[in-house]
DNA sequence: TGGAATTTATAACGAACGATATAGATATAT
DNA sequence: ATATATCTATATCGTTCGTTATAAATTCCA
């Protein structure tokens, strides 16, 4: 927005760096078990730093809400889209939601939104509106998809579009629930043909 | 266990009703969320009491998710289980899902372990085993009632019990996010038609 | 009635939390 | 060069947290 040469030293951090390292401390340790200790250490900047660029810890938390969705980070649903083959992109967005819910990757798994936000709905301020703006969102991409294959003619007239993109949105909340739990990959793997079947299902 | 008279001055207060005090303020306001201050006044008894009854947080925490196993509160499942017609079943199943997860009762929402312990999994160490095994039970009743209707032969034999009780719960833990996050009972029973085929579907 | 045992209430503990006051460092503008 | 503005680092603030000494109160046993 504005290029122009400020006055005063310079920032010592990218800010959208910093906000991508809270992001992945939120996302591994909770809203609540995530310390300003652990967030100034892993942003690389100190306390008076991160309150001046972001203001409390619950501003913090919600920057990185809305950057999440920005960067259009979670892979099941770009999976998803990708894949032109409908029934394939199913199984790949199934798929998808249980390696990342079971493969912890530095501690982060599943999504951001599924596995860690909604677990602050109604306990974090201002949580609870980008939650249900963001299962809108996803929810509304899912049907466009189906929507899409109702104008190819590969899914008939009245397929159910938006029921089962919520349907979809649904499981994935299940699976990485479970996964949270100590679900193994394999033991959810079982599920995914009847679910394809069943997402797919005039 | 032990009903003789014991030395020493006696409680002044029922242990199971602080028990369910206790879990009334960790389901209204999560683990973290609730203060010892919030517990103690709730239970109508002071600090050193409930480490002396209960041990310390945790265990009382892991107490109240106990004690919930036991005495079965989850309306849901026990509305699956009582009505005989099938259909009526699910759609039972699902409509007291969606009433308990969008009308709030003393700040409680939704099923105590879907919407308030399943947070804390991978949080607090000892709810993720009790966690899994609470889902294998729930999985197991859901599936168990799906027998029996393929025993009458109202389902058909092939029928897969246990593929469908595990989605039933998975629809469940959505519902319930759904509503924490501000989703209205009406607009969360648009699904349930589709669901309720989707879940007796051959 | 006097001790032993147990629960109670008051008060306060150390630790960790989120958040800031202060001062020094580094840039631009005049 | 001086002034001004912005960012950084150290150190510390006041709360709140979960937890626990301490001692009074209440019961049973001898």
């Amino acid at each position: 927005m504005n290029d122009t040469k400020r006055i005063g030293r310079p920032r010592g951090f990218d800010e959208n760096d910093a906000l991508m390292a809270a992001m992945n401390v939120f996302w591994a340790k909770g809203y609540d078990g995530a310390s300003m200790k652990d967030l100034t250490r892993a942003m690389g900047i100190s306390g008076p730093s991160l309150y001046a660029a972001f203001g409390d810890k619950r501003a913090l938390y919600l920057k990185t809400i809305d950057r999440y969705a920005d960067v259009d980070a979670c892979a099941p649903i770009v999976a998803f889209e990708a894949e032109p083959d409908i029934e394939k992109a199913v199984r790949g967005f199934l798929t998808s939601v249980i390696s990342s819910a079971t493969d912890p990757e530095d501690g982060t798994r599943g999504c951001f939104l599924a596995s860690c936000v909604s677990t602050s709905v109604g306990q974090v301020e201002g949580v609870d509106e980008r939650m249900e703006k963001a299962i809108d969102g996803t929810d509304l991409r899912l049907a466009q998809r189906f929507d899409l294959e109702k104008q190819r003619g590969v899914l008939p007239a009245d397929f159910p579009s938006r029921l089962r993109g919520r349907l979809m949105y649904d499981m994935r909340q299940g699976f990485v629930f479970r996964g949270r739990a100590g679900w193994s990959g394999e033991s959810l793997m079982e599920d995914i043909e009847d679910r394809v079947q069943m997402i797919l299902a005039i």
